[in-house]
DNA sequence: GAGGTTTTCGCCTTATAATCGAAAACGTGC
DNA sequence: GCACGTTTTCGATTATAAGGCGAAAACCTC
């Protein structure tokens, strides 16, 4: 109808996680048209009990151990009258993190890919993964997020290669160390790796200060006065 | 059903303006049951044949002359089972913006109200409001949407106006210029006030580079090398 | 214990933001 | 016309945040 009351709406994961120094995506290959063999983002109907959040929860409880999830968060409605053929589709599109540490165990027709090395994909979910990375490595930035791609505790050299995976570039370690830790987002646990067979100097031990997000405003200009 | 496929589906408009110096939404009375007589957002039914952006501006039409709106954003999905009493709609909230300068015509059910101090509103749409409103303090600091809420062209005094009613707190004239200018985002039009009644040197007019939205990234530990 | 490796830390430079006060450019009143 | 009040503008200075670099620390192996 031409009042909206018959939209059919999705939700669409794009899982995210650092996995061999590369930022990569979840994606499980169709094996029905439409878009037969093409891979998808992990979706699925949202019910009549639930809203868009604990609906994407739910698909990928069918995917994998949802409690290994670090973050959850709403990206954008893919709404185009076309996106998907034959009939009307909403999307809710949701950024979901994984900790490097952790290898969910995932059914048979689900592989990850780099997300800048996308296979062919379904409808508009290459779209949909771009946006969702592009949303991390904004909010790596300016916000502590980088708590739901490390593990609990790891060194400066380990989040030094995870911003540098997730970014797409080199980032210098002995900043990041500095920068995150000014901001009162990342803490020493006392601790050191057990000095094992390195042949270096045993690394210190982190972890971020929390593991809710939290924004760090840079410009004091538009900082109230203190 | 269990799967979706009968969602009404809504579009919400969040209209931001400075209005008397303080930062203010457009909120019109509702006439019938439910939440009679409470204040509600301008919204609408989305069309078979429209995005949820096309159909937030031809809500919008009915409303004022959407000509007049400088920013269109999406904010959020708003998806809660009870959110609307008796039947489920789901709702994608939009941000929108219009310069200070302008007074659009409203119905007559329709008013402005400072976002700080909200009527008894309809739904979940109190929330709504704060969830714009804190979108655009956000997004004051780290991108040019100054543009959408300032006149074509301005005095450093009126533009200071406009970001302190935004922001709630005064920022300082002297600084916000030279930040902005530095960012390359605000310019000299090279013109001045007609040097009027003002009783005090006339003050030059500015305008901003660009109307499109730029985000300024200001992290360099996280920019890729130069 | 000498030499290699990795981490850590201090020092210095650069970039960005905030504060403050003086100078500029206008009105008004005498 | 000129002193005075007003508002804007600009330069000088300070404060804060980020980046680069090399030396020192803490381990390993031989």
């Amino acid at each position: 109808m031409a009042d909206g009351r018959d939209a059919a709406h999705e939700v669409l994961a794009g899982v995210l996680q650092i996995r061999d120094e590369r930022l990569q995506v979840m994606l499980w290959q169709r094996a029905k048209e439409p878009a037969l063999h093409r891979w998808s983002l992990p979706r699925g109907w949202l019910a009549a009990d639930e809203d868009v959040e604990a609906s994407i929860r739910r698909q990928l409880a069918e995917k994998v151990d949802v409690h290994k999830l670090s973050h959850v968060e709403q990206l954008s409605v893919f709404s185009s009258p076309g996106r998907v053929p034959d009939r009307r589709v909403i999307a809710t599109a949701f950024l979901c993190l994984v900790p490097a540490d952790v290898d969910p165990e995932v059914p048979a027709d689900t592989r990850w890919f780099p997300v800048d090395d996308l296979p062919a994909t379904a409808f508009d979910h290459e779209e949909i993964v771009l946006v969702a990375r592009d949303r991390l490595r904004a909010k790596l930035s300016y916000t502590n997020i980088g708590f739901a791609l490390a593990p609990a505790e790891f060194t400066v050299s380990e989040l030094r290669g995870i911003y540098s995976a997730a970014l797409g570039y080199q980032v210098a370690a002995t900043n990041l160390q500095r920068v995150l830790s000014r901001r009162g987002v990342l803490e020493p646990t006392g601790r050191t790796v057990p000095a094992g067979r390195s042949g270096g100097r045993p690394p210190a031990l982190f972890r971020f200060t929390s593991r809710d997000l939290q924004v760090t405003d840079p410009f004091a200009v538009f900082r109230p006065p203190t």
